[in-house]
DNA sequence: TCTCAATGATTAGTTAGGCTAACTAATCAT
DNA sequence: ATGATTAGTTAGCCTAACTAATCATTGAGA
């Protein structure tokens, strides 16, 4: 079997388990992690339209009216029409910013218990590959 | 933010685009992502009990019968009593096998090309990564 | 030997989170 | 003004996961 091929077995075999992992980490907080995966983005680059948030995810825009609308009723974003009134720009709520800043600090801990005694060069090939691969993806 | 986060950012930042691509390959022969997985862990290990697959594929018991249950009729794998008979072992086809053959060097060629340009010595230490995250997560 | 807890698998029912198709509302370009 | 495009939503479907409960079989101990 080539690496190529190793590489990506790999990488769908370690999924379920850091997912789970991740999902046990977010229960507490009734939270999944396609939830997660918006809020953390809303707090990384601020806030954002539904149609960029789909496009970011790599999901379709239903899919994010939908997660959008559980997370308003959380009271962890909120909604604010645009001048161009056919958009709707979605950012964190103060809680939504302290939710994700608690989970990021737990987060933390847990990804570097992870990769503990992993040599910091082979964490950056790692990622680099990773980047190279969605760079490929995305066109 | 740490390389271990940016690691995982990355990690799950790359999922979705390489899975909607691989669904797209599976497509044509009918087939979804988590039959894909069962149908290649038989590939690769001959057969085994439901129970079996449910631990290697870390989920539950009832997902691996669902899944299972559309692959035998879609004629792909077959299931056979063991001598103890609450077991059942589930194992290829022939159908099965070569279908298993062909996405195998369909897969292939994908995934080449998604990391065509990456130095051999760095994906050795990204698969090494992965390989630690998941043994550190089966603890 | 008989009982009963443990094990393997299934059934039933629920949920999150994807999708497409079809829709409304607003904007833009002729 | 009007036709096309864009942003977002709704409705309805599907996959793929889950839990709880059930059935059948096994094996160990009284």
């Amino acid at each position: 079997m080539k690496r190529q091929q190793t590489f990506f077995t790999e990488y769908f075999q370690v999924y379920r388990p850091v997912l789970n992992r991740l999902n046990m980490l977010l229960a507490p907080h009734n939270l999944f992690h396609s939830q997660w995966g918006i809020l953390k983005l809303l707090k990384l680059e601020g806030e954002m339209t539904s149609a960029e948030i789909a496009l970011r995810q790599q999901v379709e825009k239903p899919s994010v009216t939908k997660i959008v609308q559980r997370l308003v009723e959380m009271n962890l974003v909120s909604v604010r029409p645009g001048t161009d009134r056919r958009e709707k720009w979605i950012g964190l709520t103060a809680t939504g910013q302290n939710t994700v800043e608690t989970i990021m600090a737990e987060l933390e801990i847990l990804y570097c218990e992870l990769l503990n005694g992993i040599e910091l060069e082979e964490l950056e090939s790692a990622i680099r590959v990773m980047e190279f691969a969605r760079k490929n993806l995305n066109n």
